[in-house]
RNA sequence: GCACCCGUAGCUCAGCUGGAUAGAGCGCUGCCCUCCGAAGGCAGAGGCCAGGGGUUCGAAUCCCUUCGGGUGCGCCA
């Protein structure tokens, strides 16, 4: 973990307690609720002297003895039953800004392994809303934790291998039966031309399972149709490649439209040669057992609160499902990766799936060292509070949510008159920017579990707490050092003189502890939080303190340089949500 | 029925490893551009933290319970 200004103060705290001969926990530092007595606070003292037996407040009195001989400290006061209020001598804060490279700079892979599975699209399924939080959440945790300094691979797990791949052949079947793949005689090879576009399995996909849905007889079909295809007949086989490949191309787009990364473009059909081998070594170990013609893995505990249904790796009808396919894609991933941890950043309602999956992974001795864990999110709705759909009451494509913010956003700038002057280029990048930056902050400041209502237009105001004002707030202070350097006013060496340089001093110090918290809880709000009250803290000083008409030089260069750090900072913390910041706008 | 998530300002949401006077944005009121980008800043009004019990010196936070909303519960993903 890197030190922060945080950190430092809690090892001084502590050893005040040590040195009283208390537990070093009680030294806990934390951000003052009561900025009027001080910039930090530790209430250990209370919690201490509980645990002890000791008056609190003579307890917090001799702590703050020994804290006033540090020459960080300009002021150490107990208000209260005994709260500790610290403030800092403004060289402190000068200093720790001075070395600050080191908290704003990426960390190399030190801390472990960390898989990072998310995205989740399917094979012949258009890409929607469903897929925003995941994408954007998991694309968020991912560059945090690259950053932090954990070796982090993510993967895209496409749904790519149950049932939807057998109502998708039958529905091929019925309309073209003249195709080489559906005739057992044929030996091949097969067309190297796709049968289908992209298109027209987005198209055939919600037929397909409507008709399933309806009709008990295509259900049956689509249900043999997928055994077959697991089962490896080849022109099934052929088929479903094909559906793969025109789908990875469009699903590629998508993400690439959307700024999100992925290292492995693995699916769950990947997996399928170790699913063979798995059974038997869980039937051969005692671990699976038949259950009514399926396979099972008993994973209930005593402790439950509630009876755990089993986890199901093979039907009656002798198809696998998901769960069987992420079972294998534990075994595959800790023998190729052999992570430390594994997340799952997949919608809350599958809760119970993973908390199965784990514990018959876990039970069958295939996680290896991996702490496996699911990252759940709740739902985006509509202005209705149900789950989000299009006037016409369908699934809103996330192409589409896209095209829309974009054009909000391209709608605003031309109310704000900014960039009629743009090159037609640059003003189309700046509305894609501006419009997933709506999106973006607006999905991630959202603490992830709750579900939130989507309102585009709220999004995409330049006020408020809205990734556009971060923009702009960024954008701002790139301006302001053009402007310097026009001038050539360069940055120096800075000092903290006024109370709004503090207090943005001390907001850019606490990066290190957003990057901390965020990886902690795995919730990207605590990072949209820094990042926008940076932006405040910048703004309330860029307000009271005019920096190109400071005639004191050496004042002017340590604002300009402020105000640098602040970009660095800003722009860092942007980046780890996953926001582009524009040159200008 | 059982389990999980949630209920905080008019609206949208933070805060939840117990700590002082519960925060932000929008909206509302009043100020601030002859000066670096006002998409901004400053100040203000607005809350029995769903209700009720309990633990504690101290509860929005932990426990129990009621009500209200969402979700899930063996052969879909």
């Amino acid at each position: 973990m890197r030190p922060s200004l945080l950190t430092d103060l809690t090892a001084k705290v502590r050893a005040a307690f040590v040195a009283e001969g208390l537990d070093p926990a009680f030294g806990r530092v934390q951000i003052s609720d009561r900025p009027e007595l001080g910039q930090f606070q530790s209430n250990g003292a209370l919690a201490a002297a509980k645990a002890a037996k000791m008056n609190p407040l003579s307890l917090a009195s001799q702590i703050q003895t020994r804290l006033e001989t540090d020459e960080w400290f300009s002021n150490v006061s107990i208000t209260g039953p005994g709260f500790i209020n610290i403030k800092l001598m403004d060289w402190v804060l000068a200093q720790a800004l001075a070395a600050s490279d080191a908290i704003l700079a990426p960390a190399a892979a030190t801390r472990g392994k960390v898989v990072v599975d998310f995205g989740g699209p399917n094979v012949a399924k258009a890409m929607h809303v469903g897929h925003l939080r995941s994408s954007i959440i998991g694309d968020a945790l991912q560059r945090h934790l690259k950053f932090a300094g954990f070796d982090t691979k993510s993967d895209v797990h496409l749904g790519d291998w149950g049932k939807p791949m057998g109502m998708l052949i039958t529905e091929v079947k019925l309309r073209r039966p003249e195709l080489p793949y559906f005739d057992p005689a044929f030996t091949g090879p097969y067309p190297v031309e796709p049968p289908v576009t992209m298109e027209d399995l987005e198209t055939l996909y919600p037929i397909a399972a409507a008709a399933s849905k309806a009709d008990p007889v295509r259900d049956e079909e689509a249900r043999t149709a997928t055994a077959e295809l697991q089962q490896g007949r080849a022109g099934y086989r052929a088929l479903w490649r094909h559906f793969i490949d025109v789908s990875i191309a469009g699903i590629k787009r998508e993400f690439a439209s959307l700024g999100v990364y992925f290292d492995l473009w693995k699916g769950e059909a990947d997996v399928d040669p170790l699913i063979g081998p798995m059974l038997t070594d869980l039937k051969a170990r005692g671990i699976a057992e038949l259950d009514d013609g399926a396979l099972i893995v008993r994973v209930g505990e005593p402790s439950d609160k509630k009876e755990m249904p089993p986890l199901m790796l093979v039907k009656r009808d002798g198809g696998v499902l998901y769960e069987t396919t992420d079972v294998a894609t534990i075994i595959d991933r800790v023998k190729s990766l052999d992570p430390d941890l594994v997340l799952y950043v997949v919608d809350q309602r599958q809760h119970e799936h993973f908390e199965k999956v784990f514990r018959g992974a876990i039970k069958a001795g295939y996680a290896g060292k991996a702490v496996l864990e699911h990252v759940g999110f709740g739902t985006m709705n509509g202005a209705d509070g149900k789950p989000f759909k299009t006037r016409a009451g369908g699934v809103l494509k996330l192409y589409d949510l896209i095209e829309m913010a974009k054009a909000e956003a391209e709608k605003r700038l031309v109310e704000a008159g900014i960039g009629a002057d743009y090159p037609p280029e640059e003003r189309a990048t700046v509305a894609r920017q501006v419009g997933l930056a709506a999106i973006k902050f607006a999905d991630l400041s959202n603490y992830r579990l709750t579900n939130y209502i989507f309102d585009l237009e709220r999004f995409t105001k330049f006020e408020g707490k809205t990734g556009p004002y971060l923009q702009y707030a960024a954008v701002r202070v790139k301006s302001l050092l053009r402007k310097a350097m026009e001038e050539q006013a360069r940055p120096g060496a800075i000092a903290i003189t006024a109370a709004e340089e503090r207090d943005l001093a001390l907001a850019i110090l606490r990066f290190p502890d957003a990057l901390e918290e965020t990886i902690k809880v795995r919730a990207p709000n605590v990072m949209c939080d820094y990042a926008y009250t940076l932006a405040q803290r910048f703004s309330s000083f860029y307000a009271a303190h005019h920096i190109m008409s400071e005639s004191d030089t050496a004042l002017r260069a340590s604002r300009l340089a402020l105000a640098a750090l602040t970009l660095r900072a800003l722009e860092t913390a942007l980046e780890l949500l996953g926001i582009e910041v524009p040159e200008r706008m």
